[in-house]
RNA sequence: GGAGAAAUGGCAGAGUGGUCGAUUGCGGCAGUCUUGAAAACUGUUGUACCGUCAGGUACCGGGGGUUCGAAUCCCUCUUUCUCCGCCA
């Protein structure tokens, strides 16, 4: 959530900053001016009758001592009225404050200059482009007929045993998932990331903490009788360490890893874009969060986005990566880059990882701070983005790498996997 | 799952109804001393909100209550520890 004193001191630069997300915020920034202007006069009157109060009960426990208990009983009496608009008082105070915190959750975050103009997917900025189309064979066929044909991923298996969008891993498919995630975190340890394996299931204040609640309830799977909700990403079990957390500066940067399974409901997402594993319900990532200073988070956004770039390019999938403009950016970000990989049978790009910079919209909800070098305590930056998302790497994979008689390995994975290559001849 | 104990400032640890935002020690910061450092000594040291200032208000795990007045009493939730049971 944006911070309040940044809206009341920036309000023109606000709504007009929000307007690149399409976003309509002068009403709502109008309310926030004129509760906020309420709760300041109503705050002030409080606090004077609970002053009057503590003075009187202060004299009243003087006289007490002083063994005046017919005074003090008679003082008694004058309190009764200062209670009530005490009571009133607060009542309205904590009312006008919840209204606020309601206004300002319902904007989101400003984009960074940076952010092109735009609609939709469309109008993204296409910042970098790196590799070659594959050659495929005449036969060449989409992941989903080659993970069948080697025995690779069992779909059907999957709907059986739980449902559409959970599938299989078996033999070389499951081998390879393993080799992917021991080189993406293996990377990520090279280049200064702590190692974390988080729980996958949540509380609800986790879920408040990253944003996933209350707007995107229905995407999560909630256990109810616990009240936890199973992750949609490692970002926030891991962005939740955080939660109510003073840092000093000199942790900062802070670069955690994380492997996990990641769980979504993707309601109302039908058609032939959840073919195979373009869409799953549960699925592997490699996630990356950071958390800087203010003055940092965009250098280390272009290191997050170089880390990833080094990744796909190890792999040796042809990519690009978007700078998303105002129309397709996320709710809570200032800057998103998305990476795309080309599957090349299905002739498609897949988003594959988005990395993106939140500056203290995060840390404001979190509560995440930090003492800077000058000893005041201010909001951190907070910085995520997949390194990378299993399934659609994949995909890319067999599709790119498939040759008439099997699947090449890429040599990056080769040692993890035990074998360069997947064919009739040695499918398990 | 059952029984009991506990939760206080950066940390340790007092405080069981009124000058307690909180004794003290350690740590931190500043100073004295010293060529420098250490030691010793002296002072200082939480956060948020309201207010132009003076100043005021709130915060002793969270929430509620009793009282003129709550760190202190009551209820409730959470967490931790000890013992018992169960178990990978």
């Amino acid at each position: 959530m944006l911070v309040l004193n940044e809206i009341l001191k920036n309000k023109d630069a606000v709504v007009k900053a929000l307007a690149k997300k399409h976003f309509k915020a002068d009403d709502i920034v109008e309310k926030i001016i004129e509760l906020d202007k309420d709760r300041r006069e109503t705050k002030s009157r409080l606090d004077e009758v609970l002053a009057e109060s503590n003075k009187i009960a202060k004299e009243i426990g003087a006289l007490y001592k002083a063994g005046k208990k017919d005074e003090a009983d008679a003082m008694k009496v004058k309190t009764a009225q200062l209670k009530e608009t005490g009571k009133e008082l607060n009542d309205k105070f904590d009312l006008l404050q919840e209204q606020i915190t309601k206004c300002i959750v319902e904007l989101p975050n400003t984009p960074c200059e940076l952010v092109p103009e735009g609609k939709n997917a469309e109008d993204n900025l296409i910042v970098h482009r790196e590799g070659d189309f594959p050659q495929l064979p005449a036969n060449a066929l989409p992941h989903w007929e080659l993970a069948k044909k080697y025995n690779l991923i069992d779909f059907e298996l999957g709907n059986k045993v739980t449902g559409a969008g959970f599938p299989f891993y078996r033999g070389y498919g499951a081998r390879l998932q393993r080799a992917l995630i021991t080189y993406f975190l293996n990377s990520a340890i090279n280049r200064g990331f702590i190692e974390y394996q988080p729980p996958l299931v949540v509380n609800e204040a986790s879920g408040f903490g990253t944003g996933q609640l209350p707007d995107k309830e229905g995407q999560m799977y909630h256990c109810t009788v616990d009240n936890f909700y199973l992750i949609p990403t490692a970002e926030v079990p891991i962005t939740n360490i955080y939660r109510d957390v003073i840092l000093k500066q000199e942790d900062l940067p802070i670069k955690n890893v994380a492997y996990s399974s990641c769980f979504r409901r993707e309601a109302g997402s039908y058609g032939k874009d959840v073919r195979g594993l373009n869409r799953l319900h549960e699925f592997d990532k490699v996630e990356i969060v950071e958390i800087s200073t203010q003055e940092d988070s965009y250098k280390i956004l272009d290191e997050m986005v170089e880390h990833v770039a080094s990744l796909v390019r190890g792999l040796g999938l042809p990519f690009r990566i978007v700078r998303l403009c105002g129309g397709d950016i996320s709710f809570t970000s200032a800057l998103t880059y998305d990476f795309e990989v080309y599957s090349a049978a299905q002739e498609k790009w897949l988003e594959v990882s988005s990395v993106s910079n939140f500056e203290s919209f995060q840390a404001n909800r979190l509560k995440l701070r930090y003492k800077n070098s000058e000893g005041k305590t201010v909001l951190a930056h907070t910085l995520n983005g997949s390194a990378l998302a299993l399934p659609r790497i994949v995909a890319a994979i067999l599709e790119n790498y498939q040759t008439e008689d099997g699947i090449r390995i890429p040599e990056v994975l080769q040692h993890f996997m035990g074998c360069d290559f997947i064919s009739e001849s040695n499918k398990i």
